[in-house]
DNA sequence: CTTGCAATTAGCTATCTCCCTAATTATGGT
DNA sequence: ACCATAATTAGGGAGATAGCTAATTGCAAG
């Protein structure tokens, strides 16, 4: 959580996300969409996998980052527990997301 | 955003805003809840500041500290952005996006 | 105006972060 | 075996962050 949070806090770390929603990237090519050195890149991609934000896979010579959307949810669910608290229960009154029980 | 998402990285921070969640309260009250010394919590309640997570309202003696929503919504829609974008289009096979070229 | 309580700012140190260049590892092709 | 390409790790320096104690500010009451 702590770790998650930290890789959302560098704007270099959020464009990779933004990158990668589109699909796994290898390393070089994120490398390329920045006007910094490759092992700063690198760096920055080590910290996303360590927040579970995204996954390497190893496929010949290049290495291919993907999104890991799951770490991305668990980030949600807790702004939405914040959020959720009684504030915007006045403002939508409607049942979204109904908890079918 | 930055700044939203980096005072959110911090666990003592996190613990902030959930005590938020029931309502303002006061500096003090706060940090009593840590055992950290009273200006350690000082400097966390400006990062949130910083952020626009939370606002002081002076009375009298005592200065509150109120939970703004607002800016944990904006957080989640960078996130919500995120999570739905590709990978619906992965499980569903639906020409989401089509190049219309 | 002095005293007391709430809270912040000032000043300091230790640790972490971000960026760089240089060296190293891993894989594939010849 | 050797070389080229992809990517990482190593090492280091400038600046930010997190914690502390001591000093200061803001209000309210006597």
């Amino acid at each position: 959580m702590n770790a998650l949070f930290k890789a959302l806090s560098h704007p270099v770390r959020r464009r990779i996300i933004a990158m990668l929603r589109a699909g796994p990237l290898a390393s070089g090519d994120i490398a390329a969409g920045f006007d910094m050195s490759w092992p700063t890149i690198t760096g920055h991609l080590n910290a996303l996998k360590e927040a579970g934000l995204v996954s390497p896979e190893r496929e010949g010579q290049t290495i291919r980052y993907r999104l890991e959307i799951s770490a991305v949810e668990e980030a949600m669910a807790f702004l939405m527990d914040i959020a959720g608290t009684g504030e915007t229960a006045q403002v939508l009154p409607v049942a979204q997301k109904a908890p079918r029980r």
